[in-house]
DNA sequence: GCCAACGTTGGC
DNA sequence: GCCAACGTTGGC
């Protein structure tokens, strides 16, 4: 099993939706490096941290997910009304994919940025590591568990 | 709103 | 293939 940090604008999808809508596709990604983890790399039972990011009030991990469905074809290029939508990207020949991912758990207590840049125990995880804008990146496992027992 | 650090685009 | 210009991300 694999663990990843997803990223999310908390002001267009957050943790709440999520706990909401218990599944939901991850769409929208328009970065290769990102499309191609989520086309190869991710798998059915991985699990996430999700991160809240440019929030208002609180910037950091807020609770977890699981990936319940593998890479498949984002449609949401294909819609002119989506968020981002790409005339490039067709049915015949897909360039943006997304998982599905299903609500685990929402934090007591979020995992700040600020907390993990002061957090020893959690160096060299990707989420600080300067230059770093992907939205999706894998996580060591010491390191996603080390932010769900503090978040818990 | 600012800006650093990318990624992408397009002319050559 | 190079690289300048431009766009985006995301913390602050």
């Amino acid at each position: 099993m694999n663990y990843w940090l997803f990223k999310s604008e908390p002001d267009c999808f957050g943790i709440d939706d999520l706990k909401e809508m218990k599944i939901e596709h991850w769409d929208g990604t328009r970065n290769y490096q990102v499309r191609n983890m989520m086309r190869d790399d991710i798998k059915k039972g991985d699990m996430v941290l999700f991160y809240h990011s440019n929030a208002k009030k609180q910037t950091g991990v807020v609770g977890t997910c699981q990936v319940v469905r593998e890479g498949y074809p984002d449609f949401t290029a294909m819609d002119p009304a989506s968020e981002h939508p790409d005339p490039k990207h067709t049915e015949e020949k897909p360039i943006w994919y997304m998982v599905d991912v299903k609500f685990k758990s929402k934090f007591k207590n979020p995992v700040l940025l600020s907390t993990i840049k002061e957090t020893p125990r959690l160096d060299g995880n990707r989420l600080t590591q300067k230059g770093n804008r992907l939205s999706v990146f894998p996580m060591e496992k010491k390191h996603y568990e080390a932010i769900v027992k503090m978040g818990e």
